[in-house]
DNA sequence: CAGCACCATCGATCTGCCTGCATATCGGCA
DNA sequence: TGCCGATATGCAGGCAGATCGATGGTGCTG
């Protein structure tokens, strides 16, 4: 599981709802599960949650490393997962590495997972 | 990870939301981490879509070996991860196990991923 | 009762991932 | 220019998980 990359974006397009109409594909489901398996470790959750509640809503990597308990390289990898997953942006200022949240990304897993309620699909079974 | 079990359950009541206000703490990280997992996966993603869009919304192993094109015993297993992440509810009918989905379960889920009520948290430069 | 179909568990293999140490890279500063 | 601090990457050990074949248990059914 590689480049997840753009998986995300690709999935927020076509409405595939894994529970909404009728059976996903095989393609579809590994491009989200590929996403909830960035999100699915407690270092990314907690990394997530870390930033999200950091003063302007980003942070570095050495703010980081201190309330996780793990090493730099490791947090920097984690970092690194949830970028490619869509759900982080980096933005590099001086020797810093700024983090923060993609806003509608996890709002788009959000909805991808929440049952038709009454988001209609076209057809109910 | 063994007994996931409750875990959906026990992460209800409490306001962990990993986005909302706070950091979240190590142990309810690995709890939500712990359900996540058992949905970051092609084929249980493809399960639970298999089941709910089933005509009763509930199916048996034997329905669901085929379209996944994984074993039996594969099979089984993946639908024991989703049952004991509180995602799915198994009932024996003679012999076979009817499998269907706890209906607020990935519900749940979503709402501890979306940010109360208010998305539009900070502002974009 | 005997055979059969459905399902769960066991044992084994193979892949993937988390983590840390060592090292490379890059930017700022004296 | 040369050093230092902040990040990223390479490498490797160790463990968790996905998959399958074989096996065992359990209700139907003839």
């Amino acid at each position: 599981m590689e480049f997840v990359g753009t998986a995300l974006a690709e999935m927020t397009m076509p409405q595939i709802s894994p529970l909404a109409g009728e059976p996903i594909e095989r393609a579809d489901a590994e491009r989200l599960a590929g996403v909830l398996k960035a999100l699915a470790d407690p270092a990314r959750l907690r990394l997530l949650s870390l930033i999200q509640s950091a003063p302007e809503g980003e942070a570095c990597v050495c703010d980081l490393t201190a309330p996780l308990g793990l090493s730099q390289p490791t947090v920097s990898h984690h970092l690194r997962i949830l970028t490619e997953a869509g759900l982080l942006e980096r933005e590099k200022r001086g020797v810093w590495a700024y983090y923060r949240l993609v806003p509608s990304a996890i709002a788009t897993i959000a909805d991808l997972l929440t049952p038709p309620r009454k988001r209609a699909t076209k057809k109910a079974r």
